[in-house]
DNA sequence: ATGCCCGCTTACAGCGGA
């Protein structure tokens, strides 16, 4: 099973290169981020036509999480607990092909420091809660999302510049981390253990053009996902079309 | 030091993004 996660920023703006990466990469699971619809504008026929099922977490002009998928899946959460008023759609889960799947959007958190910044290790925080519980469950979970986290120095072509970035603080490092250490994989660096791994290249400054790119991409494994980790990769090269996403897809394969 | 670029909005400028 290929599981992806790709922040496509607008689904709309993105629906043909969408689709296209669709048709040509056939991920058996696609968590989205930053869909930026409503539930009732979200491109669903032409997804269908793709040959995908979709749940959705929809939100005007903002966020917005989607899951993708060529069987049906089905919808086991929406949001996480722990803040009623917060209505940010930001996560969705889901039971798909025997997995459990989470397509996740995590607060960027800048300017730090700042209320921005306190709403991101909160909301850290939930996700660790709702990780524990997972973990619990001993079955093969996928955490796949935009974490909004450079986990290291080595996640960044150039740590100095950002250095102030709420991406990479010691605090949102340490959040990763703490969820990380419960048990979960980061897929992608067990795969590419060392070098460049860049899921994102902004589109300002020449980002792309200069490789200026960091790592926020992230899929977490449980130990029973782990056991069939067969290969993972971001598919860069769509990040070079014309209207891209400022993001490349991310994934892992799973043996069945 | 700031903005660069991009998508979105009962839009035509401002916000959020990272």
């Amino acid at each position: 099973m290929k599981i992806a996660t790709y922040n496509v920023n607008g689904i709309r703006a993105r629906l043909e290169r969408l689709t296209e990466w669709l048709t040509e990469t056939r991920p058996d699971v696609a968590c989205l981020q930053e869909i930026k619809c409503q539930n009732e504008g979200f491109p669903l026929a032409d997804i269908e036509a793709a040959g995908y099922h979709a749940l959705v977490h929809g939100q005007k002009g903002f966020n917005g999480v989607a899951i993708l998928s060529k069987q049906r899946a089905e919808s086991v959460r929406i949001g996480l607990d722990g803040e009623p008023e917060d209505e940010m759609a930001r996560y969705i889960e889901a039971d798909v092909g025997g997995l459990r799947v989470a397509s996740i959007y995590l607060p960027n958190g800048n300017p730090q420091p700042g209320p921005k910044f306190d709403y991101k290790l909160r909301w850290m925080e939930r996700l660790r809660a709702r990780a524990v519980e997972l973990i619990a469950l001993e079955i093969p979970v996928v955490l796949a999302g935009d974490y909004n986290v450079i986990p290291s120095d080595a996640d960044i072509a150039n740590p100095k510049a950002m250095a102030d970035d709420a991406l990479m603080q010691p605090e949102s490092r340490a959040a990763f981390r703490r969820i990380c250490t419960q048990g979960w994989t980061d897929a992608l660096r067990q795969i590419h253990p060392t070098g460049p791994l860049w899921t994102f290249w902004d589109y300002q400054a020449g980002a792309w053009q200069r490789d200026a790119g960091f790592r926020i991409d992230h899929l977490l494994l449980s130990p029973e996902a782990a056991d069939r980790l067969v290969d993972a990769g971001v598919d860069k090269d769509h990040r070079a079309r014309e209207k891209a996403s400022d993001h490349a897809a991310t994934w892992v394969v799973l043996r069945n």
